[in-house]
Order: structure tokens, then C-alpha cells, then sequence
DNA sequence: CTTTAATCTTGTCAATGACTAGATCGCGCT
DNA sequence: AGCGCGATCTAGTCATTGACAAGATTAAAG
């Protein structure tokens, strides 16, 4: 099969951008490397930089994409309970976004678009939730903290034997539903 | 200031392990390099691979060692509230260690004292968890989602504005008591 | 005091990220 | 149509790194 478009790729961003997904989520971030994106995609091991820049830069528009889809899969949200289960959701299917998405360390911290990206979800999550709870501030980190420890514990296999088969999912709307739940609680 | 202590070092495992903790919590896994650390210890850069074999042998040990320190934070805890408190105050603690217990793809997944030590801190977790809530599982997840939520969100900065200057854990014993308190739902 | 094993050093190799300079190509403009 | 310019990609280079091998040094056991 020799994809050999000449000189130009034609969507050689696209094609490194899937590329590191698919070894982020894999492998992890620390397995991937610039030449081996550079090499699957079939182009000189300096052709990524032009696009990204470098290592952080590529990291970044994963970053930014990420936050885009997950504002995305927030806004049809139907109710608090629903908001979670769309936030773990959002991890389960796209885990690379996910983890990348929450390693400052390894993003460029002023980058615009990820700024803007970032806020855009932000803002979305605190409004979902007002109206709920008394402080405002402390129910937005408790639902925050549930929905996003959820989602990092299934992304890093430490629930594999606790949900046992059981769809994560509809497992974390159960689990919210106690906690939130109609019943009790200033969560309603 | 010669610290040439002549060929052997005296404790080069323990120096290293501590450079590397250093560089972890300040700059991330990523940024580690074993010939830094060996370097900030005065020894030659194959030194470090003869205590620890290679990189993922260098954090297998920090996870190893984090988790014997969670261990003995969640020791002492009183209820289950105190056992979240216990939870976030080890990871602002100890960041380098919770960050890499958490990251398994860079670990020797078979580690027999990784396992041992991650088990015991598991079964700490379960225990402390019981006789609360319906379904024994599903009142673990929750409560383990919660306090690691809080913990992954604080330590990749994510809280910051919505702390504003409050202590951590302070913080995270009121959301706990909203959803764990004394009154409503079945966390008693 | 000698043997022995642990600890550390030196040397080496392939791989990588980042950078530079130059080649090739596509697109708009006239 | 054809020209030029900027976007895209290639080729070459350098310092750094992780991993490994072989040998030097030393502490400690016998």
C-alpha cells in the first residue's frame, strides 16, 4: 500500500495528532516520541515540528481538542447526575484527552487556545452546578472531585476488580445517585 | 565542599531516591533523568542502575515507598472522614510518591513488594470503608473517587482559585461532611 | 590476611528532541 | 497561463539520555 502522496502529506497534523492518541492511550505519554509519530506517519523525522513546534506544543493541541470534545459531551447534560456520568464517559472514550488534559507539567502553561479550551469546560461544569448545595465553591469541587477521581482511578485500572465487569458508567450514575441523589442531602 | 567520600557513597540509594522525589514534585516524572541524579549525588552515571536496574525500577521504589507511607497515614485515622483528610493531606505530602503510585505504566507491574505494599493499603481502604452504605463496593468507589479526586485536582493545580488560600484539608473535611456528615444518606 | 561480593567507574551504542539549512510544492495574483 | 511566495517537508547535525558490558575499588565475612 504505498500512500506515497509525494512530497506533501496532505493531513499530516490529523495523522501525528491520531498517531499519539493511539500510544498515549496505549502507552502513555512518556512512550511517545516525535520520530516514531514522524515514522508511522510516514514523513522525515523533523516533519511534526512544523505543526507543533515540539513535544510540549503537540501535547498541547491534544490538550485543547480534548477540552473541546469534553465541553461538547457536557453541554447535552441533562441534570448533575447525568453531568458526571457524561464527565467519566468523556474519559472512558477518549483516556489520552483525558490524562494529557491534566499534566500542566508537560503543556505550555500560556498557550491561548488551551486557556480559552480550558475555561470554556470550566465554565460549563460551575454553572451545572449552581444551585446545588449551599457553597457554591464546595459543591463544585465535591461533584468535581467524585466524577474526576472516578475517571482517573478507571483510567489507571485501580477499579477493575471493584466494577467487575460492570459498565463504568452506569456504575458511577449509581454511585452518584447515593451520594446525590433525590434523597436526603443538599443535593437535588 | 567535597562530600568525596571516596569511591563508595555510603547511601546512594537513599540520595537518589530523594533527588529523584525532588524532580518529580517539582517538574514531573517526565523531566527525571537518571544521569541527573546521579550527578546530584557525586557518582558516576551507571551508578543509580545498580540499586534500582533501570527507570521503572528507580519509581517502583518511590511507589513502593508511598504506598508504606499511605499505609501509615490511614493508620491512625479515626472515621471515615478523617481517613479522606488522611488521604489528601499524604498526596500534598508526599506528591511525587501519589503521582507515581497512580502511574502504572511506569512501574514493573510485577514488583512482588509493589504488589504487597499497594495490597496492604487497599485492604486499609476496605476495611475503614465498611459497615458504610448499602453495597459494600459501591460505597468504596465513592469514597476512594472522592478523597482522589481531591487530591489528583489539588496536586495538577486545578483548585487553586476555588481553594483561594484555604487550607487543603481543612477544606476537604467540610466537603466530606456535606456528603458523608452525620445527617441524610446512608454514610454514617 | 585473604577471599568474595557489593559498590562504583569508564566506555560504548542506539535512540531521541531540538535546531538549521535547504528542497519541493501548492496556491493566489496578475 | 505562468510566476512567485509561503507553507510544507527533507536532510544533516549536536547534545543528552537509557541501557549495557567490563573492569576497578572497597567493605566485610571468614
Amino acid at each position: 500500500m504505498p500512500t506515497e502522496r509525494s512530497y506533501h502529506h496532505g493531513d499530516l497534523r490529523r495523522a501525528v495528532l491520531t498517531a499519539a492518541l493511539d500510544v498515549i492511550a496505549t502507552e502513555g505519554p512518556a512512550a511517545l516520541s516525535l520520530r516514531d509519530l514522524a515514522r508511522r506517519a510516514g514523513v522525515s523525522h523533523a516533519a511534526p515540528a512544523h505543526h507543533f513546534k515540539d513535544r510540549a506544543g503537540l501535547l498541547t493541541a491534544v490538550a485543547t481538542e480534548g477540552y473541546g470534545f469534553l465541553s461538547a459531551a457536557l453541554g447535552e447534560a441533562e441534570d448533575l447526575r447525568d453531568l458526571g456520568v457524561r464527565y467519566v464517559g468523556f474519559a472512558a472514550a477518549h483516556p489520552a484527552h483525558f490524562q494529557i488534559m491534566f499534566r500542566p507539567e508537560l503543556l505550555r502553561p500560556d498557550d491561548s487556545e488551551l486557556l480559552a479550551a480550558r475555561q470554556q469546560t470550566r465554565s460549563m461544569l460551575r454553572t451545572a452546578v449552581q444551585g446545588h448545595g449551599e457553597d457554591p465553591a464546595v459543591s463544585f469541587m465535591a461533584a468535581w472531585s467524585m466524577a474526576h477521581g472516578f475517571a482517573t482511578l478507571l483510567l489507571s485500572r485501580n477499579l477493575d476488580d471493584l466494577l467487575d465487569g460492570r459498565d463504568p458508567e452506569d456504575t458511577f450514575g449509581a454511585l452518584a445517585g447515593v451520594m446525590f441523589g433525590p434523597t436526603g442531602s443538599p443535593w437535588s
